[in-house]
This record gives structure tokens, sequence and C-alpha cells, in this order.
DNA sequence: TATGAATGAGCGTTCATTCAT
DNA sequence: TATGAATGAACGCTCATTCAT
């Protein structure tokens, strides 16, 4: 996977998959059909940590607000996702996509329809607790997570530019969806 | 860049690009010094049309409220970049930039620091005329655009497993920032 | 070896050389870096022979004479290198020498520094022994070689102009340093 | 001429010829047929000086000593030959010659031939004078001229290894055909 | 099951040659 | 006669894939 990520599918030697990996070059076609199978299914297996932090421990009981199941979440998005290597799986899903439907496919199924409905489920919690006014936003749960994505693109292609401080600038994208808050 | 866009750098032939193009593949060797200047070049080049969009019509005249401007903007980004091939550019740019450091570079110079530093004052001036609440919105004006660019990758990725009106998302968005309309 | 004598070093496709050898073209990749590497690595390997054929059967015994030793090892050097392939191999030097330093150096290390000092120590034999009477000989062992080296180079480009007997010119330039022979 | 000699004839690039010539790559072609025929049109123009060498001012009168006419014309060559670029062309012959017949043919013809006949008259002279006392040398001119061959390849070759006082050797060669001078 | 040497199709790049101007 | 942009065949090199061990 880190040999993908570095140099994408088309750029990425098999040579070097196998050095990596401990075995032959050989010894992959006794698991894959071919580079492309290799590659979706590294893609399938990587995507699964992402899963399991979606739908993880369900927001820590009914103690606290929506705004924090939220706001654990995305620190919790951010932290292991944005600032590390999985967050390059993201992007390497955007790049090779286009090119890999099943790819495509299978991350829209098991993250991104996933992960919409669970936002959704969140927002029209917050809505039917008051913690929500823009009845809207229930329709575009995408609007909820889009700066947590531009962040995970932000920090593969502009980082050195400018760093970004994510977790200040959910927090500032929270505020406009929960009003402000008065203390922290 | 129809070549590159539908194959990645990699991947791409430069005996389909001539072909393309209509020339011989040693003619492309004339004007280029090897297939990574091809490239950026021709990134260069259409990057320059979406910086048009963004400099071009100053938000037309005073009468307008900041929302106005931010709409009209963003419904010509969306209506020329998001649903276009120009928005498989940013797609590109997104994969390839981290393996083109030149790339990124440029774009971020040419692109994303004009376009933020344009709606950074957008929403100072919103903020000033008593638009935008949110002070703190001025810091991260990356969470205004959010939308606009989910919007672009979705097309790219996901538009056949479920069409997404970028449109409507962004209003709702500006919603979320200027408070709910009174007419629409 | 055979295709870089008939051709040169820039001439010479590696997909002769890959067919010539019986492999694929691929092959040669496993074994050597590139061309260059391919080409200095042959000379090498074919320097040795001509090497082993100066270096080997120690002049016989101490029963001939100088000039014995010599004209036995000019007639192996004629028989075995100038009207051989091995000769060509020799012009093949002369001619990418000044393109490839190291086979130069090579050269001149493993087979002309270590033939000329041969040379030299039978001069000086020959000059003790009272064989020979040109005490400056010894300063220019190049002078007791250079009939031979015409030779070879004779072969290569005007053997078929006119033939050239380089055992009997040998000799002939031998009874100018050793004086005439009493019987032949 | 001057690209040919440093690259041979294979790795030598029109562009840089007509660069060096002063023309477009075009115009060669308005005069020479191919790439082949002006390498040997070439070749052709270059061998004439070396010819102009040879049969030139007939040896000085009658005055000198046949030792002397051969010293003098060797130290003309070597110097306007062995230590020049006109060296590098007889390497260069050598280098191409058996790719290109007419090449060698033609440097047989008007060079080799015709300075061996020279020679030979040379020695003959010699041997009429009593200068020469050795009878077969007539037979093999080319042991005459061979350091002088020698010399041409040690610049081009060995030069930085080992360097190569050539008019000294030559006038050892000399010592030994006509026998050791007194003084000088 | 694992290996890695061998394969050869395929690609980037070069450069002799052409030809419209 | 001269130009130099354009051509495309050809070559060096890579790397996914195979297969004998």
């Amino acid at each position: 996977m880190e040999e993908f990520i570095a140099r994408g599918f088309a750029a990425t030697r098999l040579d070097d998959v196998a050095k990596r990996a401990g075995v032959a070059k050989g010894t992959i076609y006794l698991h894959f059909k071919d580079k492309e199978a290799l590659f979706e299914e590294l893609i399938r297996l990587a995507i699964v940590p992402l899963v399991n932090r979606l739908t993880a421990p369900p927001p820590p009981a009914a103690g606290g607000t929506v705004r924090d199941m939220i706001e654990g979440f995305a620190r919790a998005f951010i932290h292991e996702v944005a600032t590390t290597r999985r967050g390059d799986i993201v992007r390497l899903i955007v790049a090779e996509g286009p090119r890999f439907p099943a790819v495509a496919d299978f991350y829209y199924r098991e993250v991104v329809s996933r992960g919409l409905a669970g936002m959704r489920a969140l927002i029209e919690l917050g809505l039917a607790r008051g913690e929500i006014q823009h009845k809207e936003l229930a329709r575009f749960p995408q609007i909820l997570v889009a700066p947590a994505m531009i962040a995970v693109i932000w920090q593969s292609l502009f980082a050195r530019h400018a760093p970004l401080d994510a977790n200040e600038m959910f927090r500032v994208h929270l505020d406009l969806i929960f009003g402000e808050r008065r203390t922290t």
C-alpha cells in the first residue's frame, strides 16, 4: 500500500511491492490474479479501518450533545486519517477511482454512503434535539464533512506551503452549524 | 490534456497524445523537453482559465449583497468547473500533485492562495456589512469553498452512484453562513 | 562481442546481441546495468585471453636466445591475435577507446603496460647477453612491438588489398634489431 | 569532421554537424546524398592534406642523406599528424574502415600504397648509397613507418597514462636502421 | 507454496530524412 | 539554394507476467 500511495497505480513496480512485503515477485501471483487485482484488494483492505472508525463505538452513550459526538468523531478522523498515511489512501482513491470503477464503487458503498448516512442520522438527531436549526442540512450531509475532506487533501498537497489546523477549522465549521459556543 | 485526465500521468502514452493532437510523436519533443515537461505545461495552460474565472468579473458592482456575490461566483464555478472537464483537471492535480511538486506549487500559487484571499476579502466585507455573523470564518475561508471542492470530486467519482445537485448544496451551505433566506 | 566488433559500440543493437546470445533482450539487463556496462565488461572479458597469451609460457627455459624468445612470442601473437577475431578486439579498443576511458585505462593497465614491461625486460636481457647492440631500444619497447600492431590493423583494413605476411615482416624487423641471421 | 572524430560515425548527429558548419540541417542534403556520403566525402577531403604532406617537396635536393630525408619527413608527420587532430582522422579510419570499405579503399589507395611506395623508394636509395645495410627492409616498408603509426594511436589512447616522445622514439628507430650516429 | 531468472511487449526518446516555404 | 519544422522508424530500457525448480 505504501508503494501505491507514494507512486500511484501505474508507476508502482511489483518488484518494489514484493521487496517491501518481504516476498518474491512471483509470490504475489499466488495470491492475486494481476497487478490490478492486487491494487483493488489492498484498497479494500485499507478501507476497512476507515469503516471501523466510522461504525465503531457509536458516539459515547447519550450523555453528550450531538455536537460533542460529531466533534469527537471529527477529531478522531482528523487525528487518525487526515494527518496520517490513511489520508493518502483517500487521495489515492480520488486519483485512481475513475480508472478503477470497482475501487470507487467499493469506497462509495463502504465508506461514503455509510458515512453520509451516519452523518445524516446525527444531523436529524441534532434537529430533533434543537441543537441544529437549519433543517435542510440533513439533505446534504456532505456539507458537514466537507472541511474534513478538504483537510485531507490539503495535508497531501499544500501542507508545506501553508499548514492548516484542521481541528480548529472544524471547530469553526461546527460553530456555523450549531451556533457559536459561549465557553469552551 | 484529455489523455492525461483519462489515464493519469504514468499511464498516458505519448503515442496517444500525439495522435490526439494530430501530430507525429517526435513533434512533441520539438516543443517539450520530455513527458514531465509536457504534463506540467499542459497543467499550467489548463489552470489559466480557472484563474480567469476567479479574477474575471469583479462581483457585479456594489449593488448586490456579499451573499449574492459569493453565490454568483459559486454558481459560475460549479457550472464551469465542477460539472465540466475542468473539474477533472482539479482532480488530476490532486492525484498527481504529490509526485509533481512543481504542479502543486503552481496550483497553490495561482489558484488556491488567490482564491482563498478573494474569499477572505468577501467574508470580511460580509462581516463589515453585518451579513455574516461568525467572525472566525475569515480565518478559514476554506470552509466557504469546501462544498464546491467536494462537488468537483463527487462528480468525478460518485456521480453515477448518486447525482449531487451542487448548486442546491451550495445554497444550503450559504444559508448556514448567512442565515436562512427570507425570500428565495 | 561479435556484434560490437562488426558494428562498433553505437551501431550495435541490443536486440541483435540478445538474439546472438540466445536470450531475450530483457535478460541482458539482469546481468549488465546498461549497454555501456555490457560493452566494457565484454572488453574486459575479451582482454583476459590476451593477457594470458602474454604472461603464460614464460619463454621456454633459458636454452634459447632472446631473439628466439621474442620471435616465439611474436609468432604466437600473430597467430592468435593478429590473424584472428582477437585482433579485431584490439582494433575495437583503438576505435572506441577515446569514448570509453574505462576501456582504454583497463587495456593500458592490463595489456599495454605489462606487455611493454615484458618487452623491456627481454630487451635488457638481450643487451646484457650482447645479442642486442642498440642500448637505447630499452627506452622504447614500443619499437619492438610496432610491426606486430601494424599487422593487426593491416589485417582488418587492408588484407584484401594486399595481403601481409606478418611473420616474415616480423622476422625482418628482428633482423634489424639483432643483426642478420647466419642460418635461417 | 571534428564531430565525426569526436564521436565516430554512428554517434555523430547531423544536427551538430550542421550547427558546427553554420548551416541548417536540410542544407546538408543539398550537397550529400545521406549521412554516409557526407562521411565518406569528409574523409576524402581530410585525407588530401595527408597526401600533400606525402608527395609535397620531394626531399630537399640531393644534399642530405637518405636518413635526413626520412627523419625530416617523420618529424613533419609527427608534428603535423601524430600530435594533431589529423592523427585522429587516421584513428577514425581505423575505427570505421571495416564498415566503410569505400573509406578504407580510398585511404589505402591515396595514402597507404603511395606512402609505402615512397618509403620503399627511399629505402632503395639508402641501400644503393650504402646507408642502409639490411636489404630485406625494402620488402616491408611498413616497418619503417610502424613507430610513427604507433605514435598516432598512442597519442589518442594513452597520452594521459604515459606521454610518448614520438620524435625521440623515431630517432632511436632510425638508429636501428641506419646504424647508430656518432654526432648529432 | 515460494522463488527469482527469464521473457518480450511496450514505452519514452532520438535522429536521419523530407518537404513546404 | 537554404531553411527548419515535422516525421516516424528504430532503439534502449522497463516491468508485468510466467514457469522451471
